[in-house]
DNA sequence: GTAAACCTGGCA
DNA sequence: TGCCAGGTTTAC
């Protein structure tokens, strides 16, 4: 489910409630998420007080007073969700981490899917992030000339490039198609028949995709909650995800499904070329 | 490259 | 009942 701008959204909401908390006690659910909970996974937060909120990709990383990152993606259907102290909030069925802090509150990991995962590593040396692509929203790593760069290496499809990790970090299938549309590019376009001018368009279509998507707080599409249980607006502000046969908002045409690299696609066959 | 795998829930 | 889902990895 999420993607950067989840992500995003669900750092910024927990930051003040979590950094300068200490970790009392965690409680394991439902340790087989997409990998295992490390055997050490409980002693390596206890104790620990939480430094800094941040984001790289779709991970969410809380570093710790001892160097190592508290790291978690929320795969499909993961939710990472702050409670207050004394909100007494029975478990539920998918909750399968339950984090205590100092104040009293709790950090709760609920995912019915389990394609999420959570792990207590040195971020800077994490294999998880290793290779991941440059963050869309440093225009000095992400632009134009990076996008056109890819040009001499590869003939795949636009929407395949910008859904990959290593080419570029945080962008999911919503925000694919958003950001596409925009760029007026069709998803099967091919990279290596895309100009200069048109990748610059694109770099910057992503931009402003993933800004606007944050400003809105996430998609809350069918299920996405931010740290404090807030659903996001973006789900009203998108123009063609999931909009098969709907008329497209800028030309009324209908709006074209299509796979690309295993994953629906939407666009409006009028406006993007 | 492409398909299938992981897993659960919602919807037609 | 079958298909689809905001993601990633692994196997032909």
């Amino acid at each position: 489910m999420p993607e950067l701008p989840e992500v995003e959204t669900i750092r910024s909401s927990l930051e003040p409630l979590v950094v300068g908390r200490t970790v009392t006690t965690v409680e394991v659910r439902r340790g087989d998420l997409r990998r295992p909970l490390a055997s050490d996974f409980a002693s390596s937060l206890e104790g620990r007080s939480i430094r800094r909120a941040r984001r790289r990709a779709k991970y969410l990383l809380l570093d710790l007073d001892d160097g190592m990152s508290w790291m978690l993606h929320m795969g499909m259907s993961g939710r990472f969700l702050h409670t207050p102290a004394g909100a007494g909030r029975a478990p539920e069925k998918h909750d399968h981490v339950l984090v205590h802090l100092s104040d009293g509150s709790r950090l709760v990991f609920n995912d019915p899917r389990r394609f999420g995962l959570m792990t207590v590593e040195d971020a800077a040396s994490s294999s998880l992030l290793e290779g991941i692509g440059p963050e869309p929203l440093d225009e000095r790593s992400f632009n134009g000339a990076y996008l056109a760069g890819l040009r001499a290496r590869t003939t795949r499809a636009l929407k395949d490039l910008l859904m990959d990790q290593r080419v570029v970090a945080g962008v999911g299938n919503i925000y694919a198609n958003e950001s596409l549309f925009l760029a007026g590019l069709r998803p099967r376009r091919r990279i290596a028949r895309t100009s200069a001018a048109q990748c610059q368009t694109l770099a910057v279509a992503v931009r402003t995709v993933l800004g606007e998507a944050i400003e809105h707080r996430g998609s809350s599409i069918s299920d996405f909650l931010d740290g404090v249980g807030r659903r996001g607006g973006y789900q009203w502000r998108r123009r063609v995800y999931d909009r098969k046969g709907e008329p497209c908002p800028v030309c009324a045409a209908a709006i074209k499904s299509v796979v690309v690299a295993q994953r629906a696609s939407y666009y409006c066959p009028r406006c993007q070329r």
